[in-house]
DNA sequence: CCCTTTTTGTAGTGACCGATACAAAATAGC
DNA sequence: GCTATTTTGTATCGGTCACTACAAAAAGGG
C-alpha cells in the first residue's frame, strides 16, 4: 500500500555509481547525484538513507559489475600467470571503456576524502584484491607450478601497484593500447 | 615602510603544501590551512593571494624540494637503466619517509577535484616527469646502449604507472622494502 | 611627535554543503 | 468513496565553504 515509487531504484544506483566513480566520494554532491539520478532529495534519502549508505550500496554494485572481471580473471584460468596475465589486460580493457568513467572506482574514489570510514572500506577491498593475487600465486607454487622460493607477496604488491598505476594513467588519457603495453612489460617481472 | 609580517612565509608555505599533500587541493579548506600555518584568513589572503594561488605555489616548491630527486635521478646516471633504477628506489625511500604525508603531492593531490585548472596543472607535471624517462631511454637507443628496436614511450608508461601504483600503495601503509621489492620487479621489465 | 603604510584579529559576507519539514499527490485495502 | 500509507516536489534547515570589510596595532619616514 501506498505511493508506488516513480523511479528505478537500480538505475538510480547506477547513475550514482558513477558520479562517485567519477568524481570521489566526497566531490559528489548531493545536488549533483540528485540531478545524475533524476530525483530529488527526500526520493534519494527515502530509497538509500543518506549518501554515506548510498556509497556503500554504489560500491557493493560495482564489484558485483564493473569491478568483478577482477576475481573472475583469477579464477578462471588453470595457472596463476595465465590468471595474472588476463586480470592485468582485462583492467587495461575495462579502465579505458568509454562508455563510463575511467579508472577504478575503488581505487580513485577514496582518494582526497576527510571520512575515515570511507577511507577503510576501499582500503580494505584494495587489500582483499591484493590478496586474492598473492593466494592464486602461491596455489601454483604449492602445486610445483612456479619455483619454492617466489616472494608471491611482493609479486602481489608488484601487480596491484601496477594496476593501480594503470587506472592513474587511465584518468590521465591513457588508451587501451598504452595500458596493455604497460600490462605486457609488467609480466616480464613474472617469474 | 609598514608593520612587518609577524610570520616566516617559507615556513607558513610548506606548511600549506603538507596540508595540500595529506588532504588534497578541494579537501584541504581555507580553515584548516590557516590552522596548520598558524595564521588568520587576512594573512594568508595577502600574503598568498587566495586558495588556488597558495596551491600554486606549494607545488612549484613541491617540486624544487620534496620532487626533485626524479629529475636528479635521470640527469645523475651515466646510463638510463642506472637512473630509472635511482629514480625507483628513491620513489620508495621519499614516499615512505615519515617525515612528510605518504606518496606523491603531484599524483594525488588534484584527484577527485572539481577546478579543471588544478587537474590540469598536476597532470601536465606528471607527463612532464614520463616524457623526462622517455628522453633519458632514448638517449642510451641513440648512444647504441640499448636496442634500437627499443619501445621507450611505452616504457616511459610502464615506469611512470609504477610509480603512480607505488605512490598509492604509499598511502595504503606499504613500507619502504615493500616499495622496493616492487621497485626490483619492475626492472625486470628492462629490455 | 605625526603621518602613511602594511599587517593583524574579529567578525562577518553570500554560496553551497548534507539533510529535512511539510503538505499535496498517488496508491492499496476496505 | 474513504482511510491509511508511502512518495512526491517545494522550500528550507543549520553548518561549513572560500573569502573579505573593518578598525586596531605596529612599523618606517619626516
Amino acid at each position: 500500500m501506498g505511493r508506488t515509487r516513480a523511479f528505478d531504484r537500480d538505475v538510480a544506483l547506477e547513475r550514482a555509481l558513477e558520479e562517485f566513480w567519477r568524481h570521489g566520494y566526497e566531490a559528489t554532491s548531493v545536488s549533483g547525484l540528485t540531478a545524475a539520478m533524476g530525483i530529488n532529495p527526500p526520493s534519494l534519502y527515502a530509497a538509500f538513507g543518506d549518501k554515506r549508505r548510498l556509497f556503500g550500496e554504489a560500491v557493493r554494485r560495482y564489484q558485483e559489475t564493473h569491478g568483478a572481471f577482477s576475481s573472475r580473471a583469477l579464477a578462471g584460468e588453470p595457472t596463476a600467470r595465465a590468471a595474472v596475465e588476463r586480470l592485468l589486460h582485462e583492467a587495461a580493457e575495462v579502465y579505458t571503456d568509454p562508455a563510463h568513467p575511467p579508472g577504478c572506482m575503488v581505487i580513485s574514489a577514496g582518494i582526497n576524502t576527510s571520512d575515515a570510514g570511507v577511507i577503510e572500506e576501499l582500503r580494505g577491498h584494495r587489500e582483499a584484491g591484493k590478496a586474492a593475487i598473492r593466494r592464486r600465486i602461491e596455489r601454483d607454487v604449492e602445486a610445483g607450478l612456479l619455483p619454492p622460493e617466489t616472494d608471491a607477496p611482493a609479486l602481489a604488491t608488484f601487480f596491484a601497484a601496477v594496476i593501480q598505476g594503470m587506472s592513474t594513467q587511465a584518468r590521465d588519457g591513457a588508451t587501451r593500447a598504452d595500458l596493455d603495453a604497460v600490462a605486457t612489460l609488467a609480466l616480464r617481472a613474472w617469474p
